[in-house]
DNA sequence: TTGACATATGAATATCTGTTTATATGATTG
DNA sequence: CAATCATATAAACAGATATTCATATGTCAA
């Protein structure tokens, strides 16, 4: 079960509302550093602290252009995790509560 | 955005190694507390402790039956949601491809 | 009722983590 | 070269949180 604790770090790094924030701005395609930090009114010194942890489990990638350096979600399947999720907060249950 | 703190309060929840079990487990069907304790090797306390967070957010559903309280998940979007991030743990993005 | 079983809850704590601040690295222009 | 822009990194602190322990609540059988 070493995959187990991978699974966890990744949502981990999901569970954070600023993180979150700077995953979903990499949704919109390669974008730069200073962008995410004007858009989500974070510091550039924190989305650049958030999107190393990001990409150090390889949610999001980074590529050089000029003195920028351009970040996008790696894979499809990230997409996806967001896209369900949504869709079940979306739902509504009956909440049945024991005792 | 006030869903996008709801959206990282779920994802946070399934960011603990030790969550992500009990709620593995809930995803074999509705399944005691104690059961869920022995297999994790978790106190059923602190099993506890974590089906209530899960509950807290309709990650997963409680049914009583006799003095058990069984849990499962509480949709399919859940489901995914496990499924397609372990198919990106699964995926080797920069390494070499085996040709 | 009593006792045993199953689950839940509250408090205390040791550890973890997001954020800030300051500084450093890298790239481009003049 | 120096100066500036863009990003990264390190340390430090305040607030959050997973876990344990003790206790409470609920359920069933005798």
């Amino acid at each position: 079960m070493e995959q187990l604790h991978e699974l966890a770090e990744v949502f981990r790094l999901l569970g954070d509302p600023s993180r979150l924030r700077v995953l979903i701005e990499c949704r919109h395609g390669p974008t730069p550093v200073g962008e995410i930090a004007q858009i989500t009114g974070l510091s550039p010194s924190l989305v650049s602290h958030h999107l190393r942890l990001l990409r150090s489990t390889r949610i999001v990638r980074a590529e050089r252009r000029g003195r920028h350096v351009l970040y996008s979600l790696d894979d499809h399947h990230i997409d996806r995790v967001l896209s369900d999720m949504m869709d079940h907060l979306g739902e509504s249950s009956d909440e049945a509560v024991p005792q």
